[in-house]
DNA sequence: CAAGGAAGTAACTAGTTAGTGCGTTAGTCT
DNA sequence: AGACTAACGCACTAACTAGTTACTTCCTTG
């Protein structure tokens, strides 16, 4: 079933521009972002993009789709609920971090996008529903170590999940202004390792009972 | 109809300026903001923005600059070591909140910077000094803490400030996108209130001893 | 195989925007 | 008073930028 090469694919076209248009959004925002430069970097005519996605603003809202869905479904794959809870809680910040690490457009999309008050995700569906799995996701961890004793009663699971999230995305979005402000090289490999280490901690002093 | 004769004031103007230019800065980025709107909120002319601060860049390094200090400033007056560790460091906790809580323009434009990879900051060499004194006053209140035995020994000063920090300014940075994936208003008054609490008590389960 | 539609391109337009040239007005100093 | 300096303002430009027009090239299918 495999389609023959063709000189012409408007798939792969298609997925050049998204490629492109990710990295030149999270590089320079929404506002800062060029047509043009998208254009160039996919390989592609300025033409295709408003062809295919209509113009700048929609470009950004599948771009920032995208990204979304794509955590979503990298936390959805780690099936917490088959490891013990406090493992499965550490795998969680553990993942939660390297995401980040390994996809710094992801933060930078959410920057801009939270810049515009949201008002691209507020049109998209999809985001809800796969947003609403997720934090069904952490709530059965909590409920699950809770039951075992091993977890203290009663934490929110979207405050966990926002304190989860923010212990490692504020340190990776300011990483540049807080290289300076704390005079120390916040991205040097030990410092990452550190950084790690101490956000595990945090989120383990958080919600377990005992160390 | 006579105009009043206009008084001169040139401090006046650029204190105006400062301002609209931070409103703007902190609404659109750097690149989304326009030194013609700036210029008009000022009640200055654009041609004035140019004679006082040189360029928009220059402007916005201005203003970044004094929305450090401004919060560093505000830091200081906190007096952390003149009352118990314990209440001192929720003392911080609440002001770091608060104060993000009041100032939101002060988390737009250090994303703002952090998306131009802190070029402009770089340039301030006030700034390291203000840091410094921050972190110190936190080393202090830790090194206190710890002597009382009400401390855990061995907590980094920067991993703990970023911790702080990070807590509060993801919740708000993000309240909009938030306010999506986790349906539910994040801005609403007992919502920040229940955010304050938590972050409180992650602090205080971080640092403290017992509880 | 021809025909129609889709993929792709270059050159353009209309509007915007940072930055300026140059002139005017108000306050100050001698 | 007159001269000098600094505050202020208008109107312009050069460069840029999102979006479009009008066209060519290639592929599929009836």
């Amino acid at each position: 079933m495999d389609k023959p090469a063709k000189q012409r694919d408007a798939e792969a076209t298609k997925a050049r521009i998204l490629a492109a248009a990710k990295k030149e959004f999270a590089k320079n925002g929404l506002a800062g972002a060029r047509v043009d430069v998208i254009a160039d970097r996919a390989k592609a005519n300025k033409r295709m993009i408003y062809h295919y996605f209509g113009n700048k603003e929609d470009l950004f809202q599948i771009v920032l789709e995208e990204a979304y869905i794509d955590i979503r479904t990298a936390e959805q794959k780690l099936e917490l609920n088959n490891i013990p809870p406090r493992e499965a809680l550490e795998k969680l910040v553990r993942f939660t971090w390297t995401y980040y690490l390994k996809n710094p457009e992801f933060i930078t999309l959410v920057n801009s996008e939270n810049l515009h008050k949201a008002r691209h995700l507020k049109k998209s569906q999809m985001i809800e529903k796969v947003s609403r799995r997720f934090v069904d996701m952490v709530a059965r961890l909590l409920e699950r170590g809770t039951a075992e004793g091993a977890f203290r009663p009663g934490i929110d699971p979207v405050q966990l999940n926002i304190t989860i999230a923010a212990i490692g995305y504020y340190y990776l979005t300011n990483r540049f202004t807080g290289s300076i402000v704390f005079q120390r090289d916040l991205m040097a490999a030990d410092a990452l390792d550190e950084r790690l280490r101490f956000n595990i901690e945090t989120i383990l002093r958080l919600v377990c009972v005992e160390l």
